[in-house]
DNA sequence: GCAATACTTAGCCTCATGGCACAGTATGTG
DNA sequence: CACATACTGTGCCATGAGGCTAAGTATTGC
């Protein structure tokens, strides 16, 4: 669980970031090259690299480079951890304290 | 639109913290004041203010004071948010392109 | 009214983030 | 081989986030 706080910190900490969103977003439309995004985000290479590692770090997505093209896949299993997060969520509030609601109540240790 | 991207960053932005969501968890419990809250996290309460003003101004929660004490309450809609994005996530991967696509397509621009 | 309680304000500090320019490396192309 | 392309690495900078202490204000309880 301290695994999935540190996961979860990650995928929230990446999606903070307009451009990261923007990145998601376009790669769900499929595989992109780097070069090929950058170009639809207003700033230079290096920075918008920095944006590609830190989605990567998080696991929202994968890179591949093949030649001297890495291409950018988006991880949507990934996305799922919002979905634990939000349902854990509601069996706080809903009072329920299942096996979802134990596991992710430790959550913060 | 920009005004639905301004919210949902500001919503990421809040929930990219661990304290953060430690506090959006904590309410969903129920309404708790500043200090009880603030009694469950290992920091001095003005920087725990500042995270609970944080979320105030995302919209995650609001509070209400009465005589001294500030009692913060969960805004459970607020996080309807997250579902809308990843919802709208979905659309973009199954090539959907309907009303609420189109609608949030904008959202970087 | 005096003291305790519950924030609140102000100012300071450190580190991480997000941006830049510039130079370097590796890979295709003619 | 020369040159263009597509990153990659390095170093710098400004801002803002998140933490602290110390002092201030407003309520409540005795």
């Amino acid at each position: 669980m301290a695994q999935y706080v540190a996961e979860l910190d990650g995928v929230f900490v990446a999606l903070a970031d307009p451009t990261r969103r923007g990145v998601v977003r376009r790669l769900g439309r499929g595989p992109t090259s780097v070069g090929d995004l950058a170009r639809e985000f207003p700033m230079t290479l290096p920075s918008f690299m920095k944006h590609v590692r830190t989605l990567e770090t998080s696991g929202l997505i994968h890179t591949v480079k093949v030649g001297r093209v890495r291409t950018c896949v988006l991880n949507r299993e990934r996305l799922a951890l919002l979905d634990d997060w939000l349902a854990d969520q509601r069996a706080v509030w809903e009072g329920r304290t299942d096996r979802l609601a134990t596991l992710l109540a430790e959550e913060e240790s």
